[in-house]
DNA sequence: CTAAGGATGGACT
DNA sequence: GTCCATCCTTAGT
C-alpha cells in the first residue's frame, strides 16, 4: 500500500493506524502528503537528493525524521517505490497508551488533547529524534505502525500547513472534529531584523 | 479569540 | 547569510 498508491491516497489512508515507539502508542488523526522531485515545491525532495532527504528516495515504509527550527523534529512515512521520493507527515495524533510517560514528555500540554496535536509535538511524546531517522516502521526498529483495530470516521482534507507555495493543493488530510487536530495556521512570514 | 515575536541550529544558496 | 513541513508566551481585540 504504501509504495503502490498516490502520496495523497497514501496520507489519507494512514488515518486512524497506530504509531507506537518507547512506550507510547498514538493513534494518527492528522498527516500532510509531500511529493516527490519537480512535482512538489513544498517537499524536501523538490530539488533533488541530499544527505537530509536521501531517505525519502528509498524504499516505502521507512522513517524519515528531520529537526526543524533548531529544538524541533518531524516525523515522516516514506512512500513510493524505491527511486521515487515521497512522504507522508505525521501532523498529530491521540494518545492512545502510555499516557504517563507522554505527559512527562511534554509539561506543558493542559489537556489530554493537547499531547501530541501538533508534530512537533508528535515526535516530543513519542521520543522521536534524529537517531530515529531511516528506521522501520514495519517492526523491530524504535518506532512501529500497525493498522487500525476500528474504521475511521468522515475525514477531511485542505491546505497544508507552514507551506509557502503550492497553497491550492489540498494535501492535509484529518478526522473530522476530531480534538486532537492542529488548529491551523498560515505561514508567517519572515521578519527581517530591525535596521538601526 | 487572533496576532506577533523570540528561541535556536542545521541545511542549503 | 537566509530559510524553515514549529511551539510557546505575551499583548491586543
Amino acid at each position: 500500500m504504501l509504495d503502490s498508491e498516490p502520496v495523497d491516497e497514501v496520507a489519507r489512508r494512514l488515518l486512524g493506524w497506530r504509531l507506537t515507539a518507547n512506550g507510547v502508542t498514538v493513534r494518527l488523526t492528522e498527516t500532510e502528503a509531500y511529493g516527490g522531485l519537480g512535482e512538489d515545491p513544498a517537499s524536501h525532495a523538490h530539488r533533488g537528493l541530499t544527505s537530509r532527504n536521501a531517505v525519502m528516495f528509498g524504499p516505502a515504509g521507512q522513517l524519515y525524521v528531520y529537526q526543524i527550527y533548531g529544538m524541533y523534529f518531524c516525523a515522516n512515512v516514506v512512500c513510493g517505490e524505491n527511486g521515487t521520493a515521497a512522504a507522508v507527515l505525521l501532523r498529530a495524533g491521540e494518545v492512545v497508551d502510555g499516557a504517563g510517560l507522554a505527559r512527562q514528555r511534554r509539561p506543558t500540554a493542559r489537556t489530554a488533547a493537547a499531547l501530541a496535536d501538533g508534530p512537533g509535538k508528535l515526535t516530543l511524546v513519542l521520543g522521536l529524534d534524529r537517531a530515529a531517522d531511516n528506521t522501520p516502521l514495519s517492526g523491530g526498529g524504535p518506532a512501529t505502525l500497525t493498522p487500525p483495530d476500528a474504521p475511521v470516521g468522515p475525514v477531511s482534507a485542505g491546505p497544508r500547513v507552514g507551506v509557502t507555495s503550492a497553497h491550492d493543493v489540498p494535501w492535509r488530510f484529518w478526522i473530522t472534529g476530531d480534538p486532537t487536530v492542529s488548529t491551523y495556521r498560515r505561514h508567517t512570514p519572515r521578519r527581517r531584523p530591525a535596521a538601526h
